[in-house]
DNA sequence: GCAAAAGTGTTTGGATTACACCCATGC
DNA sequence: GCATGGGTGTAATCCAAACACTTTTGC
Protein backbone atom coordinates (compact mmCIF):
# COMPACT_ATOMS: atom_id res chain seq x y z
CA UNK A 1 0.00 0.00 0.00
CA UNK A 2 1.04 3.82 -0.56
CA UNK A 3 2.06 6.24 1.43
CA UNK A 4 -0.20 7.78 4.27
CA UNK A 5 -1.11 11.13 6.11
CA UNK A 6 -0.97 8.94 9.39
CA UNK A 7 1.66 6.35 11.09
CA UNK A 8 0.48 3.09 10.27
CA UNK A 9 -0.04 2.30 13.67
CA UNK A 10 -2.30 5.05 14.15
CA UNK A 11 -4.97 3.15 12.25
CA UNK A 12 -5.19 0.76 14.99
CA UNK A 13 -7.29 3.25 16.93
CA UNK A 14 -10.88 1.79 16.25
CA UNK A 15 -13.29 -0.60 18.01
CA UNK A 16 -15.98 -2.44 15.94
CA UNK A 17 -19.18 -3.58 17.66
CA UNK A 18 -21.71 -6.85 16.78
CA UNK A 19 -25.54 -5.58 16.86
CA UNK A 20 -27.92 -8.28 16.99
CA UNK A 21 -31.01 -7.77 15.31
CA UNK A 22 -33.29 -10.72 16.81
CA UNK A 23 -36.62 -11.30 15.28
CA UNK A 24 -39.48 -13.40 15.93
CA UNK A 25 -42.91 -13.94 14.84
CA UNK A 26 -45.87 -13.83 16.81
CA UNK A 27 -49.81 -12.96 16.46
CA UNK A 28 -49.27 -12.16 12.59
CA UNK A 29 -46.23 -9.81 13.55
CA UNK A 30 -43.03 -9.84 12.80
CA UNK A 31 -40.97 -8.72 15.92
CA UNK A 32 -37.75 -7.80 17.01
CA UNK A 33 -35.77 -8.03 20.20
CA UNK A 34 -35.31 -4.56 21.83
CA UNK A 35 -33.80 -3.72 24.88
CA UNK A 36 -34.22 -0.30 27.04
CA UNK A 37 -30.53 1.24 27.45
CA UNK A 38 -29.48 1.11 31.78
CA UNK A 39 -26.47 3.27 30.97
CA UNK A 40 -24.96 6.41 28.67
CA UNK A 41 -24.68 7.34 26.26
CA UNK A 42 -28.25 6.98 25.20
CA UNK A 43 -29.32 5.91 28.48
CA UNK A 44 -33.30 5.33 28.37
CA UNK A 45 -33.27 5.30 24.65
CA UNK A 46 -34.82 1.73 23.38
CA UNK A 47 -32.00 -0.48 21.28
CA UNK A 48 -30.51 -3.28 19.12
CA UNK A 49 -28.47 -5.23 21.62
CA UNK A 50 -25.35 -5.10 20.28
CA UNK A 51 -21.82 -5.54 22.18
CA UNK A 52 -17.87 -4.73 21.72
CA UNK A 53 -16.35 -7.67 19.72
CA UNK A 54 -13.32 -8.79 21.83
CA UNK A 55 -9.70 -8.27 19.92
CA UNK A 56 -9.46 -12.10 19.45
CA UNK A 57 -12.95 -12.94 19.00
CA UNK A 58 -14.44 -13.27 15.02
CA UNK A 59 -17.91 -12.06 13.81
CA UNK A 60 -20.11 -14.58 14.38
CA UNK A 61 -19.07 -15.76 17.56
CA UNK A 62 -19.47 -12.34 19.22
CA UNK A 63 -23.16 -12.72 17.82
CA UNK A 64 -24.05 -15.65 18.85
CA UNK A 65 -22.68 -14.62 22.68
CA UNK A 66 -25.06 -11.45 22.37
CA UNK A 67 -27.97 -13.71 21.17
CA UNK A 68 -26.70 -16.70 24.25
CA UNK A 69 -26.84 -13.37 26.54
CA UNK A 70 -29.89 -12.21 25.76
CA UNK A 71 -32.48 -15.16 24.82
CA UNK A 72 -30.09 -18.39 26.46
CA UNK A 73 -30.41 -19.64 22.91
CA UNK A 74 -27.60 -21.41 21.47
CA UNK A 75 -26.57 -23.27 17.95
CA UNK A 76 -28.47 -20.57 16.29
CA UNK A 77 -27.33 -19.63 12.51
CA UNK A 78 -26.31 -15.83 12.02
CA UNK A 79 -26.87 -14.07 9.25
CA UNK A 80 -24.59 -10.49 8.35
CA UNK A 81 -26.21 -7.91 7.21
CA UNK A 82 -24.48 -4.23 6.82
CA UNK A 83 -22.14 -2.60 8.29
CA UNK A 84 -22.14 0.93 9.39
CA UNK A 85 -19.12 3.34 10.08
CA UNK A 86 -20.06 6.64 10.22
CA UNK A 87 -16.90 8.43 11.76
CA UNK A 88 -19.64 9.91 14.46
CA UNK A 89 -21.81 7.84 14.87
CA UNK A 90 -21.05 6.99 18.20
CA UNK A 91 -20.31 9.21 20.65
CA UNK A 92 -17.65 7.85 22.73
CA UNK A 93 -14.89 7.72 19.58
CA UNK A 94 -14.63 5.61 15.95
CA UNK A 95 -17.04 2.65 16.39
CA UNK A 96 -17.85 0.22 13.28
CA UNK A 97 -20.67 -2.04 14.05
CA UNK A 98 -21.28 -5.34 11.52
CA UNK A 99 -25.01 -5.80 11.73
CA UNK A 100 -26.24 -9.57 12.57
CA UNK A 101 -29.72 -11.06 12.42
CA UNK A 102 -31.09 -14.02 13.94
CA UNK A 103 -34.41 -15.99 13.22
CA UNK A 104 -36.09 -17.03 16.77
CA UNK A 105 -38.93 -19.07 17.48
CA UNK A 106 -40.92 -16.60 20.56
CA UNK A 107 -42.52 -19.07 22.14
CA UNK A 108 -39.11 -21.45 22.21
CA UNK A 109 -37.96 -19.64 25.70
CA UNK A 110 -38.10 -16.79 27.89
CA UNK A 111 -36.01 -13.58 27.02
CA UNK A 112 -33.70 -13.17 30.32
CA UNK A 113 -32.71 -10.38 32.38
CA UNK A 114 -29.52 -8.47 31.11
CA UNK A 115 -27.01 -6.30 33.35
CA UNK A 116 -26.78 -4.36 29.84
CA UNK A 117 -31.27 -3.03 30.36
CA UNK A 118 -33.60 -1.84 31.91
CA UNK A 119 -35.98 -3.99 30.54
CA UNK A 120 -36.18 -6.10 27.09
CA UNK A 121 -39.06 -6.39 25.06
CA UNK A 122 -40.68 -8.00 21.46
CA UNK A 123 -41.73 -5.04 19.24
CA UNK A 124 -43.57 -5.23 16.42
CA UNK A 125 -41.59 -3.75 13.49
CA UNK A 126 -44.04 -1.51 12.35
CA UNK A 127 -44.60 0.03 15.79
CA UNK A 128 -40.94 0.77 16.06
CA UNK A 129 -39.98 4.15 18.46
CA UNK A 130 -36.93 6.41 17.97
CA UNK A 131 -34.24 4.34 18.81
CA UNK A 132 -30.48 5.01 20.34
CA UNK A 133 -27.44 5.83 17.67
CA UNK A 134 -28.39 5.44 14.30
CA UNK A 135 -30.30 1.87 15.22
CA UNK A 136 -33.29 2.82 13.13
CA UNK A 137 -31.59 3.13 10.07
CA UNK A 138 -30.12 -0.37 10.95
CA UNK A 139 -33.16 -1.80 11.83
CA UNK A 140 -34.49 -0.87 8.58
CA UNK A 141 -32.06 -2.51 6.39
CA UNK A 142 -31.69 -5.08 8.24
CA UNK A 143 -35.34 -5.83 7.76
CA UNK A 144 -34.63 -5.40 3.88
CA UNK A 145 -32.24 -8.10 4.18
CA UNK A 146 -34.53 -10.55 6.12
CA UNK A 147 -37.29 -9.89 3.57
CA UNK A 148 -35.17 -10.43 0.20
CA UNK A 149 -34.31 -13.72 2.68
CA UNK A 150 -37.98 -14.70 2.96
CA UNK A 151 -38.27 -14.36 -0.80
CA UNK A 152 -35.15 -17.18 -1.71
CA UNK A 153 -34.67 -19.17 1.16
CA UNK A 154 -36.64 -21.44 3.78
CA UNK A 155 -35.80 -19.24 6.58
CA UNK A 156 -39.42 -18.82 7.33
CA UNK A 157 -39.53 -21.73 9.22
CA UNK A 158 -37.25 -20.59 11.97
CA UNK A 159 -39.68 -17.94 12.69
CA UNK A 160 -42.42 -19.90 12.55
CA UNK A 161 -43.15 -22.28 15.12
CA UNK A 162 -42.29 -25.89 15.08
CA UNK A 163 -46.19 -27.02 14.03
CA UNK A 164 -47.60 -24.28 11.78
CA UNK A 165 -50.86 -23.78 10.10
CA UNK A 166 -50.78 -23.14 6.48
CA UNK A 167 -52.67 -19.86 7.67
CA UNK A 168 -50.01 -18.61 10.15
CA UNK A 169 -47.59 -19.36 7.22
CA UNK A 170 -49.70 -17.15 5.05
CA UNK A 171 -49.78 -14.16 7.89
CA UNK A 172 -46.09 -13.96 7.81
CA UNK A 173 -45.66 -13.14 4.47
CA UNK A 174 -48.56 -11.28 3.96
CA UNK A 175 -46.99 -8.95 7.21
CA UNK A 176 -43.55 -8.99 5.46
CA UNK A 177 -44.87 -8.09 1.97
CA UNK A 178 -47.65 -5.54 3.24
CA UNK A 179 -49.85 -7.55 0.88
CA UNK A 180 -53.01 -9.42 0.83
CA UNK A 181 -53.31 -13.13 -0.70
CA UNK A 182 -55.68 -15.53 -1.35
CA UNK A 183 -56.04 -18.20 0.77
CA UNK A 184 -56.48 -20.95 -2.38
CA UNK A 185 -53.63 -19.50 -4.62
CA UNK A 186 -51.14 -18.87 -1.76
CA UNK A 187 -51.65 -23.15 -0.88
CA UNK A 188 -50.83 -23.33 -4.84
CA UNK A 189 -47.85 -21.54 -4.78
CA UNK A 190 -46.09 -23.70 -1.42
CA UNK A 191 -47.35 -26.77 -3.15
CA UNK A 192 -43.61 -27.53 -3.93
CA UNK A 193 -41.94 -27.10 -0.53
CA UNK A 194 -41.31 -30.35 1.30
CA UNK A 195 -43.69 -30.10 4.05
CA UNK A 196 -45.33 -32.55 5.96
CA UNK A 197 -48.99 -32.88 7.18
CA UNK A 198 -49.41 -34.26 10.60
CA UNK A 199 -52.20 -35.89 11.99
CA UNK A 200 -52.91 -32.89 14.59
CA UNK A 201 -54.98 -30.27 14.45
CA UNK A 202 -55.28 -26.84 16.40
CA UNK A 203 -57.34 -26.80 19.46
CA UNK A 204 -59.51 -24.42 21.21
CA UNK A 205 -60.22 -22.69 18.43
CA UNK A 206 -64.01 -21.22 17.73
CA UNK A 207 -64.02 -22.38 14.04
CA UNK A 208 -63.03 -25.70 11.88
CA UNK A 209 -59.47 -26.05 12.83
CA UNK A 210 -56.79 -26.09 10.67
CA UNK A 211 -54.05 -28.97 9.98
CA UNK A 212 -50.82 -28.47 11.34
CA UNK A 213 -47.68 -29.22 9.54
CA UNK A 214 -43.67 -29.25 9.65
CA UNK A 215 -41.02 -27.74 7.35
CA UNK A 216 -39.44 -31.30 6.44
CA UNK A 217 -35.41 -30.35 6.19
CA UNK A 218 -34.42 -33.34 5.55
CA UNK A 219 -35.93 -33.50 2.05
CA UNK A 220 -35.07 -29.74 1.71
CA UNK A 221 -31.94 -30.56 1.84
CA UNK A 222 -31.47 -33.81 -0.40
CA UNK A 223 -33.76 -31.74 -3.38
CA UNK A 224 -31.32 -28.63 -3.05
CA UNK A 225 -28.08 -30.82 -3.25
CA UNK A 226 -29.36 -32.74 -6.01
CA UNK A 227 -30.40 -28.96 -8.14
CA UNK A 228 -33.84 -30.41 -7.72
CA UNK A 229 -35.59 -27.70 -6.36
CA UNK A 230 -35.22 -23.85 -5.20
CA UNK A 231 -37.13 -21.95 -2.71
CA UNK A 232 -38.76 -19.18 -4.20
CA UNK A 233 -42.09 -16.96 -2.89
CA UNK B 1 -23.31 -2.76 28.67
CA UNK B 2 -21.61 -5.33 30.78
CA UNK B 3 -18.68 -6.19 32.78
CA UNK B 4 -15.15 -6.72 30.05
CA UNK B 5 -12.22 -8.94 30.41
CA UNK B 6 -10.36 -6.34 29.45
CA UNK B 7 -10.11 -2.30 30.13
CA UNK B 8 -12.65 -0.38 27.60
CA UNK B 9 -9.72 1.29 25.93
CA UNK B 10 -8.12 -1.85 24.92
CA UNK B 11 -11.21 -2.43 22.47
CA UNK B 12 -9.86 0.61 20.21
CA UNK B 13 -6.99 -1.85 18.59
CA UNK B 14 -8.25 -2.90 15.76
CA UNK B 15 -7.87 -0.87 12.09
CA UNK B 16 -10.41 -1.49 9.16
CA UNK B 17 -9.91 -1.42 5.83
CA UNK B 18 -12.17 -1.36 3.01
CA UNK B 19 -11.61 -3.87 -0.10
CA UNK B 20 -13.17 -2.66 -3.34
CA UNK B 21 -14.24 -4.95 -5.74
CA UNK B 22 -14.53 -2.97 -9.24
CA UNK B 23 -16.83 -5.45 -11.60
CA UNK B 24 -16.52 -4.87 -15.79
CA UNK B 25 -17.75 -6.44 -18.81
CA UNK B 26 -16.09 -6.83 -21.98
CA UNK B 27 -15.86 -9.89 -24.96
CA UNK B 28 -18.99 -11.81 -22.65
CA UNK B 29 -17.24 -11.60 -19.80
CA UNK B 30 -17.58 -10.35 -16.10
CA UNK B 31 -14.50 -9.34 -14.53
CA UNK B 32 -13.00 -8.10 -11.98
CA UNK B 33 -9.54 -5.35 -11.41
CA UNK B 34 -7.29 -6.75 -9.77
CA UNK B 35 -3.35 -5.61 -8.54
CA UNK B 36 -0.19 -7.59 -8.41
CA UNK B 37 1.20 -6.38 -4.94
CA UNK B 38 4.15 -4.61 -4.50
CA UNK B 39 4.93 -5.77 -0.44
CA UNK B 40 4.40 -7.66 2.10
CA UNK B 41 2.56 -9.49 3.36
CA UNK B 42 1.40 -11.61 0.16
CA UNK B 43 3.94 -9.83 -2.26
CA UNK B 44 3.63 -11.07 -5.99
CA UNK B 45 0.05 -12.22 -4.97
CA UNK B 46 -3.01 -11.08 -6.98
CA UNK B 47 -4.99 -9.35 -4.63
CA UNK B 48 -8.41 -7.41 -4.33
CA UNK B 49 -7.49 -3.52 -4.43
CA UNK B 50 -8.07 -2.33 -0.78
CA UNK B 51 -6.91 0.55 1.88
CA UNK B 52 -7.36 1.17 5.21
CA UNK B 53 -9.51 3.68 6.22
CA UNK B 54 -8.79 7.01 8.20
CA UNK B 55 -9.84 7.32 11.42
CA UNK B 56 -12.30 10.09 10.34
CA UNK B 57 -13.15 9.02 7.23
CA UNK B 58 -16.73 7.61 6.24
CA UNK B 59 -16.88 3.81 4.55
CA UNK B 60 -18.18 4.33 1.23
CA UNK B 61 -16.10 7.66 1.29
CA UNK B 62 -12.91 5.01 1.11
CA UNK B 63 -14.25 2.96 -1.13
CA UNK B 64 -14.50 5.70 -4.06
CA UNK B 65 -11.18 6.93 -2.74
CA UNK B 66 -9.83 3.55 -3.96
CA UNK B 67 -11.97 3.65 -6.61
CA UNK B 68 -10.65 6.91 -7.89
CA UNK B 69 -7.04 5.97 -7.06
CA UNK B 70 -6.92 3.15 -9.61
CA UNK B 71 -9.58 4.45 -12.18
CA UNK B 72 -9.80 7.76 -12.64
CA UNK B 73 -13.22 7.41 -12.09
CA UNK B 74 -15.62 9.61 -9.72
CA UNK B 75 -19.06 9.79 -9.47
CA UNK B 76 -19.71 6.22 -9.56
CA UNK B 77 -22.78 4.83 -7.25
CA UNK B 78 -20.71 2.04 -4.52
CA UNK B 79 -22.74 -1.23 -3.38
CA UNK B 80 -21.61 -2.40 0.27
CA UNK B 81 -20.59 -6.09 0.12
CA UNK B 82 -20.22 -8.24 3.48
CA UNK B 83 -17.44 -7.77 6.15
CA UNK B 84 -14.49 -10.03 6.74
CA UNK B 85 -13.13 -9.83 10.88
CA UNK B 86 -11.66 -13.22 11.51
CA UNK B 87 -8.93 -12.39 13.63
CA UNK B 88 -5.77 -14.27 12.07
CA UNK B 89 -6.90 -12.88 8.56
CA UNK B 90 -4.10 -10.64 8.00
CA UNK B 91 -1.03 -11.32 9.59
CA UNK B 92 -0.17 -7.66 11.20
CA UNK B 93 -3.27 -7.18 13.00
CA UNK B 94 -6.60 -7.19 13.56
CA UNK B 95 -8.10 -5.67 10.65
CA UNK B 96 -11.74 -5.94 9.52
CA UNK B 97 -12.67 -5.41 6.54
CA UNK B 98 -15.66 -4.07 4.56
CA UNK B 99 -16.03 -5.44 0.96
CA UNK B 100 -17.10 -2.57 -1.57
CA UNK B 101 -18.48 -3.25 -5.03
CA UNK B 102 -18.60 -0.27 -8.29
CA UNK B 103 -19.83 -1.41 -11.61
CA UNK B 104 -17.58 0.59 -14.57
CA UNK B 105 -17.90 0.45 -18.43
CA UNK B 106 -14.45 -0.83 -19.00
CA UNK B 107 -14.10 0.72 -22.39
CA UNK B 108 -14.88 4.07 -20.62
CA UNK B 109 -11.33 4.74 -19.35
CA UNK B 110 -7.45 3.37 -18.20
CA UNK B 111 -6.18 2.05 -15.34
CA UNK B 112 -3.94 3.76 -13.67
CA UNK B 113 -0.22 2.80 -12.59
CA UNK B 114 -0.73 2.82 -8.93
CA UNK B 115 1.88 2.99 -6.47
CA UNK B 116 -0.03 -0.44 -4.50
CA UNK B 117 0.84 -2.17 -7.71
CA UNK B 118 3.34 -4.01 -9.92
CA UNK B 119 0.71 -4.71 -12.38
CA UNK B 120 -3.32 -4.52 -12.99
CA UNK B 121 -5.61 -6.83 -14.70
CA UNK B 122 -9.00 -7.29 -15.51
CA UNK B 123 -9.69 -10.89 -14.86
CA UNK B 124 -12.69 -12.70 -16.05
CA UNK B 125 -14.39 -14.53 -12.95
CA UNK B 126 -13.98 -17.74 -14.04
CA UNK B 127 -10.27 -17.37 -14.17
CA UNK B 128 -9.31 -16.03 -11.10
CA UNK B 129 -5.76 -17.38 -9.20
CA UNK B 130 -5.51 -17.87 -5.75
CA UNK B 131 -5.44 -14.43 -4.10
CA UNK B 132 -3.48 -12.62 -0.95
CA UNK B 133 -5.48 -12.57 2.64
CA UNK B 134 -8.53 -14.32 1.81
CA UNK B 135 -9.56 -12.25 -1.05
CA UNK B 136 -10.95 -15.21 -2.97
CA UNK B 137 -13.88 -15.85 -0.25
CA UNK B 138 -14.44 -12.19 -0.96
CA UNK B 139 -14.24 -12.43 -4.48
CA UNK B 140 -16.76 -15.25 -4.49
CA UNK B 141 -18.88 -13.86 -1.62
CA UNK B 142 -19.69 -10.24 -3.64
CA UNK B 143 -20.14 -12.34 -6.91
CA UNK B 144 -22.87 -13.56 -5.20
CA UNK B 145 -24.33 -10.17 -4.57
CA UNK B 146 -23.69 -8.81 -7.57
CA UNK B 147 -25.84 -12.05 -9.11
CA UNK B 148 -28.76 -11.01 -6.85
CA UNK B 149 -28.58 -7.59 -7.76
CA UNK B 150 -28.70 -8.21 -11.31
CA UNK B 151 -32.07 -9.90 -10.98
CA UNK B 152 -33.53 -7.41 -9.04
CA UNK B 153 -32.42 -3.79 -10.28
CA UNK B 154 -30.70 -2.84 -13.35
CA UNK B 155 -27.30 -2.76 -12.96
CA UNK B 156 -26.53 -4.55 -15.82
CA UNK B 157 -26.68 -1.50 -17.37
CA UNK B 158 -23.84 -0.18 -15.73
CA UNK B 159 -21.52 -2.98 -17.13
CA UNK B 160 -22.83 -2.55 -20.51
CA UNK B 161 -21.14 0.27 -22.60
CA UNK B 162 -24.03 2.88 -22.94
CA UNK B 163 -24.90 2.12 -26.25
CA UNK B 164 -25.60 -1.87 -26.22
CA UNK B 165 -26.89 -4.75 -28.93
CA UNK B 166 -29.30 -7.01 -27.48
CA UNK B 167 -27.11 -9.63 -28.13
CA UNK B 168 -24.09 -8.10 -25.35
CA UNK B 169 -26.96 -7.98 -23.24
CA UNK B 170 -28.23 -11.33 -23.31
CA UNK B 171 -25.01 -12.75 -22.92
CA UNK B 172 -23.90 -10.73 -19.59
CA UNK B 173 -27.27 -12.53 -18.06
CA UNK B 174 -26.01 -15.94 -19.91
CA UNK B 175 -22.37 -15.33 -18.54
CA UNK B 176 -23.43 -14.38 -14.76
CA UNK B 177 -26.27 -17.42 -14.79
CA UNK B 178 -24.09 -19.85 -16.88
CA UNK B 179 -27.05 -20.58 -18.93
CA UNK B 180 -27.62 -19.98 -22.20
CA UNK B 181 -30.92 -18.57 -23.48
CA UNK B 182 -33.19 -17.98 -26.65
CA UNK B 183 -32.71 -14.95 -28.61
CA UNK B 184 -36.26 -14.53 -29.01
CA UNK B 185 -37.21 -15.50 -25.33
CA UNK B 186 -35.14 -12.92 -23.77
CA UNK B 187 -36.69 -10.41 -26.31
CA UNK B 188 -39.83 -10.94 -25.19
CA UNK B 189 -39.03 -10.93 -21.58
CA UNK B 190 -36.78 -7.65 -21.24
CA UNK B 191 -39.75 -5.90 -23.11
CA UNK B 192 -41.08 -4.03 -20.68
CA UNK B 193 -37.71 -2.34 -19.68
CA UNK B 194 -37.52 1.00 -20.58
CA UNK B 195 -34.79 1.03 -23.36
CA UNK B 196 -34.08 3.35 -26.26
CA UNK B 197 -33.59 2.38 -29.95
CA UNK B 198 -30.91 4.51 -31.39
CA UNK B 199 -30.86 5.07 -34.92
CA UNK B 200 -27.19 3.57 -35.33
CA UNK B 201 -25.77 -0.17 -35.75
CA UNK B 202 -23.14 -1.97 -35.52
CA UNK B 203 -20.00 -1.37 -37.57
CA UNK B 204 -17.23 -3.46 -39.14
CA UNK B 205 -19.06 -6.77 -38.40
CA UNK B 206 -19.50 -9.37 -40.47
CA UNK B 207 -23.15 -10.09 -40.26
CA UNK B 208 -26.04 -8.05 -40.43
CA UNK B 209 -25.74 -5.10 -38.06
CA UNK B 210 -27.51 -4.85 -34.83
CA UNK B 211 -29.35 -2.21 -33.36
CA UNK B 212 -27.74 -0.29 -30.58
CA UNK B 213 -29.69 0.27 -27.87
CA UNK B 214 -29.15 2.33 -24.67
CA UNK B 215 -31.57 2.27 -21.09
CA UNK B 216 -33.47 5.30 -20.32
CA UNK B 217 -33.09 6.23 -17.06
CA UNK B 218 -35.45 8.47 -16.71
CA UNK B 219 -38.40 6.98 -17.39
CA UNK B 220 -37.27 3.58 -15.36
CA UNK B 221 -37.04 6.49 -12.21
CA UNK B 222 -40.64 8.08 -13.05
CA UNK B 223 -41.88 4.47 -13.19
CA UNK B 224 -40.23 3.58 -10.90
CA UNK B 225 -41.27 5.77 -8.44
CA UNK B 226 -45.24 5.13 -9.91
CA UNK B 227 -45.07 2.01 -8.69
CA UNK B 228 -45.81 0.65 -12.04
CA UNK B 229 -42.60 -1.24 -12.62
CA UNK B 230 -40.03 -3.19 -10.74
CA UNK B 231 -37.12 -4.97 -12.99
CA UNK B 232 -37.14 -8.21 -13.05
CA UNK B 233 -34.90 -10.90 -14.62
C1' DG C 1 -78.73 -22.40 12.55
C1' DC C 2 -75.04 -19.06 12.32
C1' DA C 3 -70.39 -17.19 12.32
C1' DA C 4 -65.83 -17.97 11.20
C1' DA C 5 -62.22 -19.81 9.21
C1' DA C 6 -60.50 -24.29 6.79
C1' DG C 7 -59.96 -26.27 2.61
C1' DT C 8 -60.67 -27.16 -2.64
C1' DG C 9 -62.03 -26.65 -7.66
C1' DT C 10 -62.71 -23.94 -12.08
C1' DT C 11 -61.94 -20.47 -15.35
C1' DT C 12 -59.24 -17.10 -17.60
C1' DG C 13 -55.54 -14.48 -19.44
C1' DG C 14 -50.84 -13.63 -19.51
C1' DA C 15 -46.17 -15.30 -19.48
C1' DT C 16 -42.69 -18.84 -20.73
C1' DT C 17 -40.90 -22.26 -23.79
C1' DA C 18 -39.46 -24.53 -27.93
C1' DC C 19 -38.79 -23.98 -32.46
C1' DA C 20 -39.11 -22.34 -37.14
C1' DC C 21 -38.20 -19.08 -40.37
C1' DC C 22 -36.63 -14.82 -42.84
C1' DC C 23 -33.11 -10.79 -43.19
C1' DA C 24 -28.73 -8.10 -43.88
C1' DT C 25 -23.91 -7.99 -44.14
C1' DG C 26 -18.85 -9.44 -45.43
C1' DC C 27 -16.20 -12.24 -48.07
C1' DG D 1 -23.60 -18.04 -52.73
C1' DC D 2 -22.57 -18.99 -48.14
C1' DA D 3 -21.53 -18.28 -43.37
C1' DT D 4 -22.87 -15.64 -39.52
C1' DG D 5 -25.53 -13.74 -36.47
C1' DG D 6 -29.82 -10.27 -36.36
C1' DG D 7 -34.58 -10.23 -35.86
C1' DT D 8 -39.63 -12.03 -35.60
C1' DG D 9 -43.81 -15.12 -35.44
C1' DT D 10 -46.50 -19.23 -33.78
C1' DA D 11 -48.24 -22.83 -31.05
C1' DA D 12 -48.18 -25.45 -26.81
C1' DT D 13 -47.73 -25.19 -22.15
C1' DC D 14 -47.47 -23.53 -17.59
C1' DC D 15 -48.68 -20.34 -14.02
C1' DA D 16 -51.09 -16.78 -11.36
C1' DA D 17 -55.21 -14.34 -10.31
C1' DA D 18 -60.03 -14.10 -9.36
C1' DC D 19 -63.71 -16.19 -7.49
C1' DA D 20 -67.01 -19.57 -6.04
C1' DC D 21 -68.12 -23.17 -3.33
C1' DT D 22 -68.04 -26.92 0.36
C1' DT D 23 -66.51 -28.45 5.15
C1' DT D 24 -65.89 -28.42 10.13
C1' DT D 25 -65.87 -26.49 14.42
C1' DG D 26 -67.99 -23.54 18.72
C1' DC D 27 -71.82 -21.40 20.47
Amino acid sequence: MGMYKIEFHDFFTAAFSVDCIIFGYEAGQIKALLIKRAMEPYENFWAIPGDLVYPDEDLPVAAERILKELTGLDHIQMHQSQSFGHPKRHPQGRVITIAHFALVRIEDFQVKASSWADDISWVPLNEVPTLAFDHNHILESTYEMLKQKLQTEPVCFDLLPERFTLNEFQQLYEFAFEQEMDKANFRKKIKYIPLIALNEKQKNVKHRPAKLFTFDRDTYQQRLLANEYSFKM
